[in-house]
DNA sequence: TCGTTTTACTAAATCGGTTTAGTTGATTAA
DNA sequence: TTAATCAACTAAACCGATTTAGTAAAACGA
């Protein structure tokens, strides 16, 4: 198969190549008509496709990005390629997925693998050990989104969901239903901003309900070793809590797990809320109330913003929350 | 910030571009070990990474293969995308995704993409409805592996699950249990092999049983129509069937839905077996017995296939069949 | 009528590597 | 001693586009 390349539209329609790219750029400025169609005639009879590579190497633009992700497997994160790969698609880029399973080193690799590539532009759900590397790179004049998650509150460009509104909104809901204790079990907080976020949203709720918090409520959750104090403890804990108030699937699961393991059953004997939607969840013993987040919108507002930046050069730093919705389900009480 | 280049490099190292470039290719043969070790110094101290794409204009190879799927969002499909690109990283190769949503259409214009944007093998899941563009382009050279699904049985390399032994599994255990009528819910077969497949195997299993099978218990499900006859129907036939065994997650999520609308019990009143394992099963009112396919490894034979297919030109057609797996929960009744 | 613009196009440099065809000096074989 | 071989490099062409600087002819203005 010979590939058709410029050179041969430019013999073909008889003008040089100069006048042929000038053609395919779309800068028909002082372009005969005549001109115009012969090229256009070409083109067509050759079934010419231009070279992205030879593009790229003249104009450094790839009309590629990088995405870096923890893992594209889970619900969320799927959801949110989908959103940013629709985007990106129906505007000629295309997009590279970098997968760093919680490895914040695996994380920095790829931001070097994204750069070394030569991408416009790279959107991290970052884990925000490689802060200033994303900044060196910004500085460099590499565009950068982030979403999912803040970290210091100094990201420039970050897209996510309104943790706030979400946490207040199933705290509140637990407490008119009547719940005087709720456990809410995250990660640490690790100045996660995200992650403080959710909790002030909890306490604004108490507020609202003119109800203090105790801090034996705030229970902790590690990716590697689980529960610091398992959920059946908790419940066997002096005054314990009557509703368990999860801030992710990972965690919700391990929650249910051990709920059923020590035969705790939901809702008679302790209520649960999750952060996240569940897939099937309908299907469950006990369908699990959850404030959802809308993981695809945050997806194609991150890939939105990042064309913008790509294209826009100097835009200014601007956050974009997303609003959770309460999705009652059966795993809630009035107490 | 200043791009440094092969030519800095060479200037450093008082060495030549053609010396540099023959070192960063591992083209030792007649280089004095003191230029080696010059030229690593001087690329050590500049940090200077090569321009892939520059690389990409004279090798005409991008070190990037392209994968078509119907929806990266899908579990199955997520896990297999997880498989090919782990392999793939590892192997100094980058993915590119595209999402097809099950239409021919746009599986074409994937296809198209991905050459025009000269990725160096693909990876799909295809439809069936351009075979004749994906033996075009295995004709003009560029390597293509097929998974998931099996069509005409003229693919020449293609990686999926041993349907006629997983259904076969399936339906062996039903009959054990002493199920005389299992309702097989498949897609209409349409000549797809993969699902004559799993047939086969539902066949097999009656004949090692000693038992025929009812035409009425081939019951068909579309992706945008549903059910031609809803589950509940059939169960109000005469002579029902006692069990279904449907072939993939999408029909067991509406069977279970349909099931559930007419207050039918899993597995008191019917008993059901689906392919493809279920996120979070457990946790399912009736957690439904499965059969498992392996998509992270279907992911990483694929890609593993594909890569051998690159280097070497002319490999031997070759099919390969990963087992799957009877997962035994609690939604099928001995009879 | 002659210089200045404007129009319509092109030659050649460029992007950053790889690769081919040499070149040079030293070593070996006849 | 001299041609042939070999080791260790290099000059220059090349990949396929974009872009800059420039040219020739036509149109315009005074």
């Amino acid at each position: 198969m010979v590939k058709i390349k410029l050179i041969d539209v430019a013999e073909k329609a008889g003008v040089s190549k100069s006048t042929v790219s000038q053609y395919l750029n779309g800068r028909f400025d002082y372009m005969a008509e005549k001109t115009k169609q012969r090229i256009m005639q070409a083109i067509e009879e050759l079934d010419y496709v231009p070279n992205p590579i030879a593009r790229s190497l003249k104009t450094a633009k790839t009309k590629t990005i990088g995405v870096i992700v923890r893992d594209v497997t889970g619900s969320y994160t799927g959801k949110a390629i989908r959103g940013i790969d629709d985007f990106c698609k129906k505007n000629g880029y295309n997009v590279l997925i970098y997968n760093t399973d919680f490895d914040p080193t695996i994380e920095a690799q790829s931001l070097q693998a994204l750069r070394q590539l030569n991408v416009d532009g790279i959107i991290i759900a970052s884990s925000g050990k490689n802060a200033e590397l994303i900044c060196k790179f910004i500085d460099k004049g590499l565009p950068i989104v982030q979403f999912q998650l803040e970290h210091d509150g100094t990201e420039k460009h970050i897209i996510l969901s309104d943790y706030r509104q979400g946490a207040f909104d199933a705290t509140d809901y637990l407490l008119t239903l009547g719940h005087k204790r709720i456990c809410f079990i995250t990660q640490h907080f690790d100045s996660v901003k995200s992650r403080n976020e959710r909790y002030q949203g909890y306490l604004e709720a108490h507020l609202k309900h003119g109800m203090s918090v105790d801090n034996q409520l705030i229970q902790y959750w590690h990716r590697e070793t689980g529960f610091e104090l398992s959920p059946t403890e908790v419940l066997s804990q002096l005054n314990p809590p009557s509703a368990f108030f999860t801030q992710h699937l990972a965690i919700t699961t391990a929650l249910l797990e051990n709920l059923e393991h020590g035969n705790i059953t939901i809702p008679d004997d302790v209520s649960v809320i999750s952060f996240d939607d569940i897939p099937m969840a309908k299907f469950f013993k006990v369908p699990i109330t959850v404030i959802k987040q809308e993981p695809y919108e945050i997806g194609t507002e991150s890939a939105t913003a990042l064309l913008n930046l790509i294209s826009n050069e100097r835009m200014p730093a601007q956050k974009t929350m997303i609003p959770c919705k309460l999705i009652k389900r059966s795993s809630c009480n009035t107490q």
